[in-house]
DNA sequence: GAGGCATATTCCTGTCAAGGCATATTACAT
DNA sequence: ATGTAATATGCCTTGACAGGAATATGCCTC
């Protein structure tokens, strides 16, 4: 179900950790600093993430290292796939494209 | 701001809604016999989703048909190419390709 | 093994949004 | 114009969830 990636991404300072994590993977306070969070309610959004599969922790010394994991978004991206007809502009060629011919098809039959 | 999108489609009931109006354009109360929802409540949702931009209603006789807006997923779609790099092949591939020139340079300079 | 960072958890509180139900509005037909 | 079907809105209650602050746990270093 996708909701629950939906619903995880729809907090805005998830939304933030994961635009963080992109760039690079970061520790809990590193995360904490750049985004101006405290520190517990880093380490539970973390959680939530992590929880979800869409971060991975790796211990390293002291401290935790976050980072982002592929499954969940190349699945919304799988997901995202079904609705890119509607601006797909290949797509939209192709379906003029089968207009085209079934018009042809009519003149010719007349 | 993506974080709407994502609250809006955090939902069940209005995923299921667009995942319904993704098939073809629908009426309210198809929709909610459909998904088996009170009215009401499929017009709040509606309201919700037409206020984002993630749907449109035309008029038609008496009823309102509902359909998706492509923008909103399209917006989606360009977001969510940032993250394409952790698992496109095609991309892995061109770095290693990028890897090798870097290399040959290194050996070159020997 | 004691002290010190880094991180995690707990408890509490307030906010916000969804569902249920009643009712209002709109658009059409006659 | 009035009745009627389709849709929208309002109000209330309830549950979920994020933030704050305190505290617990884990893991190094010495």
């Amino acid at each position: 179900m996708h909701t629950t990636m939906f619903s995880i991404l729809s907090e805005p300072n998830r939304l933030d950790i994961v635009e963080v994590l992109y760039k690079s993977p970061r520790t809990v306070n590193e995360i904490a600093g750049l985004l101006k969070l405290n520190q517990p309610q880093t380490s539970k959004h973390l959680r939530v993430l992590a929880d979800a599969g869409i971060v991975e922790a790796t211990p390293i010394k002291n401290q935790r290292m976050y980072m982002l994991k592929p499954d969940k978004f190349e699945e919304l991206d799988r997901w995202l796939e079904k609705f890119r007809y509607m601006w797909d502009e290949r797509l939209k060629r192709l379906e003029r494209l089968l207009k085209e011919k079934k018009e042809v098809k009519k003149n010719g039959r007349k």
